[in-house]
DNA sequence: CTATCGCACTGTAGT
DNA sequence: AGTGCGATAG
């Protein structure tokens, strides 16, 4: 232990060795954060702390396995019995343990979102409310930050701020459909991932001999990436943490990046008022990047208002200028970036792993992607779908999932009439119908169908339930392979896919088969205490892209993926393209979202991604839904300190300025048919050159809107001119309400800082 | 019950 | 432009 706190610096050894009582560490960029983390739960052990005792929360569940790696090579195998997971899979574990005490089953399901959005669909269609006003999405992200809030339906029912702000919106009943959706969960012994942590609360709040239980039982707790946890995460922790007092939480307010999620980053900026002796801890100096790179980083996060008091720091070489890119569209950028690449690659002895194309959308991936192949630069993308998310596997689940759980409403959906069985929409709502009358579940009706259906349909029915009765006697006397392989055959599935002999077709049988792979390491994993099918569904529920395999064996490869997913990850050279506005920062962002100091952590979490070598660039033209537009460079650009930027002299491969390139294809009426150049439209009332800096007015300070009356006029840079038609200032949140003359309605969190009052 | 047409959407991400 | 879902027609 010794030898491994000598290669520590001071406040590293600090992190490490301060065991007892609260602690934060505030962890810079390339910090060595996960070192610290790792050497602490080391310590912990070597001091003769019991793994079983510790607890550490992690974000995604690849963290917490590499960690958990990490530390098995500093101690062994006392790490074993160490908790190490995401909230939601060490938090499912428990409710798993303790479900009934909250009236759900013990192999109660978990709604991932399609299934959310697929009974929000049903509910909304139930309750003939317009679809059109209750979006799915919208609806399920408001039920979303209700739960991470705390607010149970009844609540939310009465909380007249939520509800004049629905009926503000235009939608009144999103209260009722909250409820109504919790209790369908409820009744089909299902949780959705909120629900996972809602219910932890619940089940302490109501039953305080078990939390005692496990306050007592985790004697530390750890919590990693702390800025990005939200509301019901911080309850949790805080509940947990109340006995013993030992709760350790690392993060970097100016890498939260995830408030369109529910993150609060006010848990990290407030934790001191919540642990009065807490002892802090600021790992301030940067292993990773260049100087210039660290500088450039700090030049612009430094606008931001709110953050802890921070100076990341670097004793690294000076290192280049960073590169800014300006192409003509995004094809040519694509180009450039890739050409770029190329030319690196021999200039330094790179290999192709060393270098990352990063991206604000995953759109964005694909002029990257044309431009590799094209120099035949092999890459790997990061993100989309996941195999997880594929219609083939989500079937198969829904399969097992009907089978341990026959109340589960969205898998009995899914898989009633596939593959087809002759039980179709108006079958199905007739038995549902049945099943509301006579106060049953939709099983049970169908295990008595011949009594209300006799003919044709019953049979296809009874045909299904005895199907399901099989399925649960396999999985009751067999091992989760054979049952799970059983399933797969006899359902039709797997005849069903074999049949289709296209491409995609053949691509879904071989997905089916490592699904039964998987299921098969699962149950044959002599590790594991509960081999059974519900507690492989369990695991599998919380498993994300991330956590998947690569596979492959030729791993040079240029990574391309967004910024969101390259937090936590390294790499020599990084080019942060389309430096765009609008697009980073994001437009919509913009416009929901407290404002663009999000964003601006964003631009932060890209740049210190770099070593050595950073390159920004940015498009004159995109093709956005088919169309080509015009676009203008990123205000991030202009806040960065111009001394560590450089812009080389030939930027178009055409050698050809860009400037001119647009004016000429403007001048000639766009370019060849086929295109269509969308005009940005001119900037509202603000400055010409749309970037200027808006002076705000100086009776008014940014995020006070107690200065704000109804009936004032105002003007903002991006919405122009508005009306302020409706304040409140209950609770902690300060929302007006502002009526633009062009744009409509915004309701506006913290973007105040640009507001002016006329 | 299935096939086809038309409309709407197109945002970052983990569980 | 392309996809995916939902509604409507057959």
């Amino acid at each position: 232990m010794e030898k491994l706190l000598a290669g520590l610096n001071e406040p590293q050894r600090e992190a490490v060795l301060h065991t007892e009582g609260p602690l934060m560490i505030i962890a810079g960029a390339g910090s060595g954060k996960t070192r610290v983390l790792t050497f602490r739960i080391a310590h912990l052990l070597a001091k003769g702390v019991d793994a079983f005792n510790i607890l550490s929360l992690t974000f995604t569940n690849k963290a917490a396995r590499e960690m958990k790696e990490r530390i098995e090579k500093l101690v062994g195998t006392d790490a074993r019995n160490l908790w190490m997971g995401t909230f939601h899979s060490v938090f499912a574990r428990i409710l798993r343990a303790e479900a009934e005490k909250l009236g759900y089953p013990s192999n109660f399901s978990v709604y991932d979102t399609d299934d959310s959005k697929s009974l929000l669909r049903s509910i909304i269609n139930e309750m003939q409310l317009d679809d059109k006003l209750y979006k799915v999405n919208g609806v399920l992200s408001r039920i979303s930050s209700a739960k991470n809030r705390l607010i149970t339906p009844n609540e939310y029912l009465n909380n007249p701020i939520l509800m004049s702000d629905d009926e503000n919106a235009n939608r009144p009943k999103l209260g009722l459909i909250y409820k109504a959706y919790a209790e369908r969960c409820f009744k089909a012994g299902c949780m959705d991932f909120d629900d996972l942590l809602f219910n932890t609360c619940k089940l302490f709040h109501l039953h305080p001999d078990v939390l005692n239980k496990y306050q007592r039982r985790f004697k530390y707790i750890m919590v990693d990436e702390y800025q990005d946890t939200n509301y019901v995460q911080y309850m949790i922790t805080r509940q947990l943490s109340a006995i013993n007092n030992n709760i350790c939480v690392v993060g970097d307010d100016a890498q939260s990046i995830y408030a369109f999620r529910g993150a609060d980053i006010s848990n990290i900026l407030n934790f001191e008022k919540d642990y009065p002796d807490l002892y802090v801890v600021k790992l301030e100096q940067n292993y990773r990047s260049t100087k210039n790179i660290v500088h450039l980083a700090n030049s612009v996060i430094k606008h931001n208002q709110a953050q802890l008091r921070k100076d990341v720091w670097t004793d690294n070489e000076e290192g280049n200028l960073i590169e800014l890119i300006k192409a003509t569209s995004d094809n040519e950028e694509g180009r450039i970036v890739a050409q770029s690449i190329f030319e690196e690659k021999n200039q330094n002895h790179w290999k192709n792993a060393d270098f990352a194309i990063l991206y604000r959308t995953n759109a964005q991936s694909r002029a990257m992607e044309e431009a590799l192949r094209r120099l035949n630069i092999p890459y790997k993308i990061i993100g989309g779908l996941s195999f997880y998310q594929r219609k083939e596997i989500k079937d198969l689940i829904a399969y097992l999932r009907y089978t341990v759980n026959h109340n589960d409403e969205e898998a009995f959906k899914r898989i009633i009439n596939y593959p087809k069985r002759g039980i179709g929409d108006s079958t199905v709502s007739k038995i549902v119908v049945t099943a509301v009358d006579n106060g049953v579940s939709i099983w049970e009706a169908m295990m008595n169908i011949e009594r209300f259906m006799p003919g044709r349909v019953a049979n296809a029915v009874t045909e299904f339930t005895d199907l399901v009765r099989g399925f649960e006697l396999a999985v009751q006397t067999k091992d989760a392979y054979d049952a799970a392989n059983q399933i797969a055959k006899e359902s039709g599935i797997l005849k069903e896919l074999y049949e289709d002999k296209t491409v995609e077709g053949m691509a879904r049988y071989e997905n089916l088969q490592e699904l039964l792979n998987a299921i098969k390491e699962f149950a044959e994993d002599k590790e594991r205490e509960d081999r059974t099918i519900g507690a492989f569904l369990q695991e599998v529920s919380l498993l994300t892209t991330t956590d998947e395999k690569d596979g492959e064996e030729n791993n040079d490869k240029v990574t391309l993926m967004t910024i969101h997913m390259a937090k936590g990850l390294e790499f020599k050279q990084v080019y942060v393209v389309g430096m765009e506005e609008d697009l980073f920062p994001s437009q919509m962002m913009m416009q929901s979202r407290a404002d663009l100091e999000e964003e601006r952590r964003l631009f932060y979490v890209a740049v210190t991604r770099a070593e050595k070598k950073l390159t920004l660039s940015y498009a004159l033209t995109r093709y956005k839904y088919g169309r080509l537009h015009q676009c203008e460079p990123s205000r991030f650009l202009q806040e960065i300190d111009a001394r560590y930027l450089y812009v080389p002299k030939k930027t178009s491969q055409q050698d050809m300025m860009a400037d001119d390139y647009f004016s000429a294809m403007t001048k000639l009426g766009g370019p060849q048919s086929g295109f269509n150049i969308k005009r940005k439209e001119p900037p509202k009332p603000t400055p010409a050159a749309g970037m200027a800096e808006h002076v705000p007015s100086p009776n008014f300070k940014p995020s006070d809107t107690s200065l704000l009356k109804a009936g004032q006029r105002v003007e903002h840079p991006k919405f122009g001119f508005g009306e302020v038609v409706m304040i409140d200032t209950g609770g902690n949140e300060k929302k007006a309400k502002i009526m633009f003359d062009t744009v409509g309605e915004k309701t506006l969190l913290l973007s105040f800082a640009k507001l002016m009052i006329l």
